[in-house]
DNA sequence: CGATTTCACGAAAACGTTTTCGATTTGTAT
DNA sequence: ATACAAATCGAAAACGTTTTCGTGAAATCG
C-alpha cells in the first residue's frame, strides 16, 4: 500500500540506491544489464519517484502558477487554455488563482505562490491594481515573472500583449470607413492601460479623418460582472444625449451584447441606425443577432507564448545564463459580422 | 538572494532548529519569549518555510488536482471557480487539466496528478471514457476522488450531481404546460449517463401526459465544440421533418442557441410557433434574443460543494478515520423566459 | 607482467523541515 | 538540604531523492 521507494528496489535488487536511481536515469556509469534489471522491477512494482522528494532535492517543482482577474470569462478561459496546452508539452502543471480584480487579493496570491515556491508565474493584472511592489516581490524572489494582456510596462520582466491602441484604431476607422459621422465610444475603466490605449486608438482615428473629438460621446463602463447591464445602461444614456449618433465602438463585447439588447428593444436598427464594433471576439459575439463586430483577441496564443516566454526565462536561470526580457505583441484582427454591415454602404 | 532557512535563524539567535521550528509553530515546550524572539527575526528576515521540505515530511501538498473536459466552458469555468473559492479557505492550491473528452487522455492526466502526490482529485469525465479502471488507479494510490456531474455510479468514491432526469422531466413538463403538444428532442451524445438521464426524463414526461413518445422526434448532437452548428443544423432538420413541432427541450444551451439562431433566420416565431427550453443557463442564455428558458445548473455550487466533500476525506484518512463516501444532489431549477413564454397561454 | 585507463558501483552528504525523546534547568514542596 | 515535578531546550532521525567523489575490478596497453 505504502508506496515503493528507491530503497526498496535497492534491497530486491541487493545493489545500492545510488546504482538505482542512477540505472533509472540512464547514467552512463551503470552497466546496460543492471539498468535493464532495476528499470524492469521498477516497472513490476509500478515505482513512481516521490515528488515531494525530488522538488526538494532539484528546488524546483514543474509547476508554474497563474494568477488572473477571474476564471469565468471567455478571454482569461481561453488564456488558461493555451497555457496549460503548452505547459503540458514540457511536463509543466498549472496552479490557477484568480485577483477578482483586487489589488489586496492580487497581492495574497502572489505571496501564495510564491510560499508554494511555483518555478515561475504568469499574471494578468486586476483592474484594482495601483502600484506594483508585489509584483517586485516576484522579482527578488528570483521567480520568473510573465506579464500578459493587462500589464505593467515598468516591471522588468517578459510581456505579451496586444496593440490595444492599433486595434481600437482600426475599429473605429472601420466605423468611419462604412460611413459613419458621429460615433461614440464605451470605454472601460479609467485605470486599466487597455481601456486607455483603445479610448485614444478611438479619438485618434477620429481626428485623422477630420472628425471633431466630442468627449459627451465617451461614456465609462467599469466593465465587471455587471457588463451586461451597464452596456444596456449606457445605450439608453447615448439614445437619451444623442439620437443622431451612427456608429458605437465598444471597449468589451459583452457591454457592446448589452447595448444591442437595448437597441433592440428600443426599435433601433443595427447596423442601419447605429452600427457597432465590440472587442475581444468573445464566442457569444457570433451567436446574437444581429452577430457583433470585434476585434479578435487571441486569447488562445496568448496562453501559449506567455507560457513558451516563462519556460525560456526558467531554462536561463537554470544555466545561469543571462535573462534577456522579451515583450511580444500578437496580432489582432477586425472581425466584420452584421452589426457593422450595412446594407447600403456608404463611399466615405 | 538565497531563501532564509530555520538554520540561519537558529544560527542567529543561538538556538537550535529544533526550537526555531517549535516556535513558530506555537509548540507548548518553547518559552513565551523565545517565542517573540524567534517570531520576530523570522518576520523581519521574511522566512518563509520551504514548501518541499514541508511536503516531504508531512507528505501532503495542500494541494488538489481537477481534471474536466475542457476548460473554455461556462459550467466547467463555472465549476472551477467554486473549487478554487472553497480550496482556498482552507488553503489548498488547485491544478487543473483537461481530459479534451478523451478516454487516453483523461488516464495520462489522472498518471500525472498521482505522481505529483495531490492530496486529492476532482474529475468531471469524459464523454469518451468507457471504462474505470484508471479511477481505481486513484483509489489504489489512497488518494482521495470526487466525482462531479459526468460521474460513474460504480466507482467507490463521494459524488455531486444533479438529478438531470427530474430536471428535464421538468422542462418538458413546462413546455406540456404551455400547450405544446407535439415537443422534440435534441438530445447528446449516447454515452455519458447525463444525456441519457435527459432523454429519460423528457419520454417519462411525454408519457405521463398522455403524449405518445415518437423517436423521429430526437435528434443526436454530439455536443462537441460544434455545438452551436450542430444545433442549426438539427433545426434545420426537424423543420423539413416535421412542420407541426410546436416545442423542443434541447440537452445544451449553446446547442439550443443554434437553433434559435437558425428559427430566427428562417422566420419561425419563438415561441409562439415552437417554444424552446435549453440545460445549463449559460449566461448567454440571459442576453440572446429572444432570451431563452433553461435549467439552471449550479456549476459554482458544484465545484464548492465537490470541495467540501475532498475535504472532508482528506481530514478522515488523515485522522485514520473510515472515509465515508456521500453522494450530493444539488437542485436544479427552471428558468422561464422569453423562448417559452407564450403571448397567448393555451390552458392544458 | 606492470602500469594505466576504463568500467561499475557505492558511501555519504545534501535539500529543509517535523517530531520524538532524552537532557538540562528551574521552580516547588517536603 | 533533598526530592520531584514542571518548564525549556536540543540531538538526531526521518522523509526520498540527486549527485559528488572515491574505490575496486576489469580491460587495455606497452
Amino acid at each position: 500500500m505504502k508506496p515503493v521507494t528507491l530503497k526498496e528496489i535497492a534491497e530486491i535488487l541487493g545493489i545500492s540506491i545510488t546504482t538505482v536511481s542512477k540505472a533509472l536515469k540512464d547514467y552512463p556509469d551503470v552497466s546496460k544489464k543492471t539498468k535493464r534489471l532495476v528499470k524492469e522491477t521498477a516497472a513490476t512494482l509500478n515505482y513512481k519517484p516521490n515528488a515531494f522528494a525530488v522538488n526538494l532535492r532539484t528546488s524546483e517543482s514543474k509547476t508554474i502558477g497563474i494568477i488572473i482577474p477571474e476564471v469565468v470569462h471567455h478571454f482569461f478561459s481561453s488564456v488558461i487554455k493555451g497555457i496549460i496546452a503548452q505547459a503540458e508539452k514540457k511536463g509543466y502543471l498549472v496552479i490557477i488563482l484568480q485577483s477578482n480584480e483586487s489589488f489586496e487579493l492580487e497581492k495574497k496570491q502572489i505571496d501564495l505562490l510564491l510560499s508554494k515556491r511555483v518555478d515561475g508565474i504568469l499574471m494578468s493584472l486586476a483592474n484594482g491594481t495601483v502600484n506594483f511592489n508585489h509584483l517586485n516581490d516576484i522579482i527578488e524572489a528570483d521567480t520568473p515573472l510573465v506579464l500578459f494582456d493587462k500589464i505593467a510596462k515598468v516591471v522588468k520582466c517578459s510581456k505579451v500583449i496586444i496593440d490595444d491602441r492599433k486595434a481600437a484604431y482600426t475599429a473605429t476607422k472601420h466605423l468611419i470607413d462604412i460611413g459613419c459621422k458621429k460615433i461614440a465610444h464605451f470605454r472601460g475603466p479609467l485605470l486599466p492601460q487597455n481601456s486607455i490605449d483603445r479610448f485614444l486608438g478611438y479619438k485618434q482615428a477620429l481626428t485623422d479623418h477630420n472628425i471633431p473629438y466630442n468627449p459627451s460621446l465617451v461614456y465609462i463602463c467599469n466593465c465587471s460582472d455587471k457588463s451586461f447591464e451597464e452596456g444596456k445602461e449606457s445605450a439608453r444614456k447615448l439614445l437619451k444625449d444623442h439620437n443622431d449618433v451612427d456608429g458605437i465602438f465598444i471597449n468589451t463585447d459583452l457591454v457592446a451584447i448589452g447595448a444591442l439588447t437595448e437597441f433592440n428593444k428600443q426599435g433601433i436598427i443595427v447596423p442601419d441606425d447605429i452600427a457597432v464594433v465590440g472587442f475581444s471576439n468573445w464566442f457569444m459575439s457570433s451567436v446574437i443577432s444581429p452577430t457583433l463586430s470585434t476585434i479578435d483577441q487571441p486569447g488562445y496564443d496568448m496562453g501559449k507564448t506567455s507560457f513558451k516566454l516563462l519556460y525560456k526565462e526558467i531554462k536561463q536561470r537554470k544555466k545561469k545564463e543571462p535573462v534577456t526580457f522579451k515583450t511580444v505583441e500578437l496580432p489582432t484582427e477586425l472581425v466584420v459580422r452584421e452589426s457593422s454591415t450595412k446594407s447600403i454602404t456608404v463611399e466615405s
